[in-house]
RNA sequence: GGAGGGGUGACCGAGCGGCCGAAGGUGCGGCACUGGAAAUGCCGUGCACGGGUAAUCCCUGUGCCGCGGGUUCGAAUCCCGCCCCCUCCGCCA
């Protein structure tokens, strides 16, 4: 969320800095508001000190044994006005909240322009794609030939878009799980956190997941609305809510907190993409990396967060490039944000694997956490950061397309041999 | 789900409907004392939103004692609804 006093004051600034985003029209209705909502704020509050004066000396009066019956009635007027008042304010101040929770974050000064993805820069690669002296198969076909990946009892027993792994294949992915976990926590200076996988509304609507993602959620049915609880689609929004409306003392940050939880998603108006193998589902595994900073830590951390995800591909020996992403691709809280792609053979692309962002004093006044400067004065909004570290389906994808061998088996990758109780080859797998 | 108790500032804890942004204590910051420290003493110590302003300093107004309503000239204090926490009972992985 942006703060409204730089939308009050340099309108034609915001509106230029997110023309490739949107929201240039709703700066401008905003700040409209924003100049009715002050008028009519000046009114109450006029009344109410007028309130207050005249309570205090009705007060006096009544000690003193005077008559204040004129005094009173006309302070039930002006009581009666002031409640007039501030319905009609509060209404302004409603509107004012609902266009503000839309407006996309202004991108970094240092953020490529652009509009789509296409319009992306390549800013470095790791490792190279392996040859093969075969052609190399995609993972849905490695899978389920090996009996390790189950799409279709899948579908029976939800719906298509989930998966069942078996035997070896399950334990992998745990594998995994058990494995990026520990990089972050031993090696990385993340701690581990185990949050909720269900959240209320407040909580989607501080992490800015609400309103605007409100038909990617999947969400409880309840007798009362305002009870629902919605399914969460990332660790992050757990574990950035955590202190929300907290003041932190700057020595405590960055906070640098790590989780794995399943991500629920419905991934409406995606049908028909990404349909082959377990690449797009509604239910997902994912370490998450989450960090709150100061203004003054917090670019620097997020290009820390990203290395500590390459540093998971770099571990398992997979190729991978990082993308930045443009002004119109950045995502509708990011200041700024890249993503990691790891190599796939069998398509001959690299695709998405990590998504990592800053969403500045954006997140950190949405969600409402400050901290205390060190050096005195007054708190200030924290910035807030999340990454993928990693999503584990699409980084076992990547193991089996990346370390499948001739014969239809796959190699495991021997940093992860020793989560995988000693497993070095995926092989033919039957009940 | 049932019965009872409770939610006040960073923390603990007072608070007759007006004199309460809120006693007292702890913590924290500064100063004094000290060779240095402890102890002690003195002073200070909230946030948000308006207005005065170019100003996050200063002055001023309004609001904030779990949240939302109500009664009243006036509510931390009275009334109603909700949320959360604690104890006991029931159910239960």
């Amino acid at each position: 969320m942006l703060d409204v006093k730089l939308i009050r004051e340099r309108p034609a600034a915001l509106e230029k800095a997110l023309a490739d985003k949107g929201g240039a029209e709703l700066i401008r209705q905003i700040a409209t508001r924003d100049e009715e909502r002050r008028r009519r704020l000046r009114e109450v509050e006029e009344l109410k000190a007028l309130r207050n004066r005249t309570s205090e000396a009705i007060g006096q009066a009544k000690r003193r044994g005077g008559d204040v019956s004129g005094e009173q009635a006309r302070m039930r007027d002006v009581g009666e006005r002031i409640k007039a008042l501030t319905d009609e304010l509060k209404a302004v101040d409603d509107a004012i909240q609902t266009l503000l929770v839309q407006v996309p974050n202004v991108p970094h000064a240092s953020v490529p322009p652009g509009r789509s993805d296409a319009d992306n820069v390549e800013v470095r690669r790791w490792g190279a794609p392996k040859e093969f002296p075969f052609p190399p198969r995609p993972h849905e076909e490695i899978g389920e030939a090996l009996g390790v990946l189950d799409l279709d009892r899948a579908a029976r027993v939800a719906k298509s878009r989930f998966a069942v792994l078996w035997g070896p294949g399950a334990r992998l992915e745990r594998a995994l799980i058990q494995f990026m976990l520990d990089l972050h926590t031993r090696e990385r200076g993340y701690t581990e956190l185990w949050v909720p996988h269900l959240v209320n509304g407040e909580t989607m609507l501080k992490t800015g997941q609400l309103p605007k993602f409100e038909e990617q959620l999947f969400k409880t049915v309840e007798a009362d609305e305002n009870r629902t609880l919605y399914l969460i689609p990332t660790a992050e929004v757990s574990l950035t809510a955590l202190h929300s409306g907290e003041t932190l003392l700057e020595a405590t940050l960055p906070r640098r907190y790590t989780a794995f939880t399943p991500c629920y998603r419905r991934e409406a108006g995606t049908y028909g993409k990404d349909m082959k193998g377990m690449y797009r589902q509604h239910q997902f595994d994912k370490v998450e990396l989450v960090k709150i900073a100061t203004p003054a830590q917090s670019y620097d951390e997020l290009e820390s967060m990203v290395a500590d995800a390459e540093e998971v591909l770099r571990r398992l020996d997979l190729p991978y490039r990082v993308v930045e992403r443009c002004a119109g691709d950045v995502g509708f809280s990011a200041a700024k944000g890249y993503d990691i792609e790891v190599w796939r053979p069998a398509l001959r692309k690299y695709t998405e694997i990590s998504s990592c962002s800053n969403y500045a004093d954006f997140g950190g006044r949405r969600v409402d956490i400050r901290y205390r400067p060190a050096a005195g004065g007054k708190p200030d909004y924290c910035h807030t950061l999340n990454g993928s570290g990693l999503a584990v389906g699409r980084t076992l994808i990547a193991i089996l397309e990346n370390y499948q061998l001739a014969d239809g088996t796959v190699a495991i990758p021997p940093a992860l041999r020793p989560y995988a109780g000693g497993l070095e080859r995926l092989t033919a797998f039957s009940v």
